[in-house]
DNA sequence: ATAATTAGGTTGCCTATGCAATTAAACAAG
DNA sequence: CTTGTTTAATTGCATAGGCAACCTAATTAT
């Protein structure tokens, strides 16, 4: 058994979700903290629109890396809540333009603040140099992989 | 604007989940290659059982980083599939202990090494030290906000 | 002993996800 | 043109997830 595979067990633990689901979970609690009755999922469609709106939904699941009927499904919920609309693109009548409601612009400060501090909160007494670090190694895992 | 946030949108959508689920997807490609019929979740039950049987829900839910009643939905398909069982535990009778079938046993070589598989595929091209040292920052990271 | 608390599992409710198949619009080729 | 192909989105089906509430067994405290 090599060093690869010695290692293997832990490591793989970690990239198949443990820690990516501890961050998820804190977000979620986070965001209920901030009184926000969004699930961490909805954030990251938000997210996006927060910076640019009337983005198409093929677009956002390339930014979110989900499929896309798992957008159809997060976009109808958002649109139950009235933080997004889906306006019919005139160009091409086959898109969706998400754009956001009054009331899920509203969410931005509040949900961009919570995001924040989860991540803080995450990378707490780590160095700049070892985020970089570990940025670029799982840059390549999802490389190999994607 | 300091440098952990410049570094956050980027290290974020990593974290929350962009590399777990391509790896979780390429497992779950993988086994459906080696004609098993397991989800990644379900693998990931299996593989704990593989190493040892006998373990309650409580005990499967610590080591998988789920909640219980995940694992009692896991462990009822599994179940359903015959792959495992539950025996209740004559000295604490709210326990129940987790035990492969003879059907999930045989699963166990395949199992595994569709699962090494895709290790190796996940880490290709990457030195020993760097996956040490992306571990251990994630590490950090999961003892932060687990 | 008995009451109160803790611990293991289950169920209900709601959200999210992947895959496969489908519809409808846009585009390309003959 | 019109036929064939690609692309955006939706729907169906099945699995998985978290949280809260609940039940029962075990443990602790009085």
């Amino acid at each position: 058994m090599n060093d690869s595979l010695i290692i293997s067990n832990e490591f793989y633990s970690f990239l198949t979700g443990k820690v990516s689901t501890a961050i998820s979970r804190r977000l979620q609690r986070n965001l209920k903290a901030g009184k926000l009755n969004i699930t961490a999922e909805q954030w990251t469609i938000l997210y996006h629109l927060w910076q640019e709106e009337g983005l198409t939904q093929q677009e956002l699941a390339n930014l979110t890396f989900r499929d896309k009927p798992s957008i159809t499904r997060l976009i109808n919920n958002l649109e139950k809540m009235t933080l997004v609309i889906r306006v019919n693109d005139k160009q091409d009548r086959r898109s969706n333009l998400i754009y956001l409601t009054k009331e899920g612009r509203k969410l931005r400060e509040e949900g961009m603040k919570q995001s924040l501090l989860t991540l803080q909160e995450a990378t707490a007494g780590l160095e700049i140099e070892e985020l970089r670090a570990a940025q670029i190694i799982l840059d390549k895992v999802f490389h190999n992989i994607k």
